[in-house]
Parts: C-alpha cells; structure tokens; sequence
DNA sequence: CGTGAAATTAGTTGACC
DNA sequence: GGTCAACTAATTTCACG
C-alpha cells in the first residue's frame, strides 16, 4: 500500500467505470501498473465492493432513519450479538458502534413509514439487548458520497 | 421505471462490474435491453455516480464521527446555507436533514482526533447557526451497505 | 423489445527491458 | 515497474423482425 495504492483509491471512489488506460493517466502511472494494483486491491479486499449509487429521490417511496440505540451492555456478547442481528437485518444499510450518547446508530431504509414500524417492532422492541432507542427521520438526504481518506 | 428497471438497480447497487450479459441473466431480460436502460439509468441521474467502496480497516488511519447538529432555525435561508456549507465540506460524506431530537446528523470522515478537532472549531464552532451538536466517535463500522429500495 | 452481426474499445496475458 | 504485442471479452452501433 503505497502512494499510488492510495491515489487509485481516491479515484476509484469517486468513478470506477474508467478505463485503466484513463486511471492510469489520472494517478500518473501506467495502465498495466494500475490493473496489476487494482485486481490485487480487490483480492485483497481493500475494495469491498464495486456498486451503483442510486438517488433515492428518482425513485419515490424510499424512507431512511438514523436510530441511535443504547444496549444493556453488561456483557460483552450482547454486543456481538447485537452487531450479528444488524448484519442480517436487510432493512439496516449502514451500523456503526459509536462512543458518546449512544451505543450504536444505524441507517435503517425502508418503503415508508409503516414499514419503519414493522421493523421498529420486530428488530428493537423485541430486542432484550436494546435499553433504549432514539428514530431520526430522514426529511432530506443533503449529501451522499460514501468514502475513506487515503 | 417499471420493474427491469427496479431489478436492474436493484442488482447494480449490489455490483456495478457485471457485463450487459450477466446482468440479462440475472433480471431475466436480453443484454441490449439491459444496455439500454442502464445507459438511460446513468443520464437519467437514476443512478448518480457509479464507485469502489473501501475499507476503512484495511487503510489504518480514518476516523467516522456521526455529528448531531441542532440549528438556531428562526429563518429557513439559514438551513438552506447550512446544507450548501455541508456539501462544500470534504469531511462530510453523508450530511441528512432530520426529524427527531436533532436538526441534522453528519457523517465526518477525518484522518484522525486532531483532523476532527480542527473540523469541530473550523466548521461548527465558528458556524453562528449552529446552536449545538454532539460527536459520537465510530469504534466499529459494523455494517456499510448503501442502498435504495427499489 | 429482442436478435445477431460488425466495429470499436477494454481487459488480460505473456515477453521483454 | 514500464512497454509492446497478441488474444479474449465487453461495449456500442446498426439492421432487421
């Protein structure tokens, strides 16, 4: 991982359908230097994922909501365990584990608001390991450009 | 925007690198077809930008923070200047206007403690509409699967 | 909208410096 | 790591049904 890892990476974030011939120039290397990088960057899963972002606006129906959880956090596998249930839960696109006023925050997308309510239901309050939740919804999405510093 | 158009995005949000064949495959329709709606897709602003996700783990150091902020919001031109000052912010990947004990919730996105303290004093601090915010620092990014419901 | 063929471009591999 | 050549695969355009 060097400095021309690192120049990929911040182009890759911003476009990835650029040809390597087009990387190359940008990074100010060569194509075959920029491929080798690229693929390995990938195998070795610096590169999680190569994905389209998609406006939600374009779309209609399509609510997101920043909850703040606070667990009963006693024992540390709960913690596990509640991390677990997060990754399976479709309806949470992003969870972090965070210091400060809560435990956890999660991005929870869904079609509405009786959607949001279902999941509110069966996720949280059935949920032992939850003490607490707070809901934020979503009114405007005023930026989205999910990337890493490198 | 029918249903192909819903499994094409809802694919494309998942991998963004299958050729016009595969992706035929998968939504059960004809590589031309599929060309064509993603092109369409893709100049439609449908799908904004297309991208690598990296992980922040296999990099060292960046540092999330979710930022709640509460805004002074007697004037509604203060929110509108509030939000321009966000998506000039480089530090800030995700800025969403909310409902619920905050006014807005920002991902900041730095290199490390001290890049987020000079944020804190350059960006919200020496901001006057800001009347309070709270950091919430990210030990674990659990779970990162941006997406919309299609 | 789907098919197939042709032209163009990109990705991939290997040899070489 | 860079360059070049050769091969494969994907993208793009077009004609046709």
């Amino acid at each position: 991982m060097d400095d021309l890892d690192r120049r990929i990476l911040s182009v890759l974030q911003e476009n990835n359908r650029l040809s390597f011939a087009e990387l190359a120039e940008l990074v100010g290397s060569s194509a075959a230097s920029c491929m080798r990088r690229v693929n390995k960057l990938r195998s070795d899963k610096v590169i999680i994922a190569d994905i389209s972002l998609v406006d939600p606006k374009a779309l209609g129906k399509s609510l997101t909501v920043v909850v703040t959880v606070e667990l009963e956090r006693e024992r540390l596998d709960l913690v596990d365990e509640f991390k677990r249930a997060m990754r399976a839960t479709k309806e949470v696109t992003q969870c972090y584990m965070v210091t400060g006023d809560a435990d956890f925050v999660l991005h929870v997308v869904v079609e509405d608001v009786e959607a949001f309510d279902v999941f509110v239901k069966t996720k949280l309050y059935t949920n032992p390991n939850v003490r607490k939740f707070r809901s934020m919804i979503a009114l405007d999405r005023v930026k989205f450009e999910p990337r890493v510093n490198v």
